[in-house]
DNA sequence: ATTATTTATAGCATATATGCTATAATATTT
DNA sequence: AAATATTATAGCATATATGCTATAAATAAT
C-alpha cells in the first residue's frame, strides 16, 4: 500500500505555484536557489510525484514562506 | 544531491510525536487507523526517513489536527 | 518482579523520489 | 511572426520511502 493521492499532489502542485509566483519566482530561479532540480520542481508543480517533508521545509525556506503554508489548501 | 536532513528529521519526529499523544492515540493506533505500517511510523518518529507529504496528509486526518501543524515546529 | 503494552530496530523486496540531460511544448516579449 | 523565456516531459541511474515480519528494548500496569 502506497499512499500517492494524484488528486491531493495535484492541488498541492498548484498551491505551491502560486506561493512561488507570488514570490515572484520563476522554476529555475526556485530550482537554483535551493538545489533542487528543476525537472523535479516541474514534477511537483504539475502533481506527479510525492515530494518529501525535507524537499518542502528547503522550497519554504527559499521562497521566505512558511513551511505550513505550503499545507494549506 | 538529496535533501535527508537529520535533524530537520528529528524535530519534525518528535513534533509529530507530541502531537500525536496530545490526541492520545499509540502508534499502533494511529498505524491501524492510517494504513500506514507501524514500523513506518516509528521511523518517522525516531527522524530515521524523510516522509511524503501524502503520508503527512493521512496522518493529519487520522489524528484531526490540521495538516499545516505537523510542520508547524 | 512479572506481565503486558508500547516503541524501536532490523532485513528484505518493491515502488518511487530525485538528479541529470535532452527535448518538446507553452507563454511572453519584441 | 520570430525570438526568447518559461514550463513540461522523457529516459536512465541511484538513493530511499514504504510494507512486511520478526525481534528487541523500553515503559507502564499489576
Amino acid at each position: 500500500m502506497n499512499f500517492r493521492d494524484e488528486k491531493v499532489l495535484l492541488a498541492f502542485g498548484k498551491n505551491l505555484q502560486r506561493l512561488r509566483k507570488k514570490q515572484n519566482f520563476t522554476q529555475e530561479e526556485l530550482a537554483y536557489e535551493s538545489g533542487i532540480s528543476l525537472s523535479q520542481i516541474a514534477r511537483i508543480e504539475t502533481g506527479k510525484i510525492n515530494p518529501t517533508v525535507c524537499t518542502l521545509l528547503v522550497i519554504a525556506k527559499t521562497l521566505k514562506i512558511k513551511a505550513p503554508e505550503l499545507l494549506d489548501f
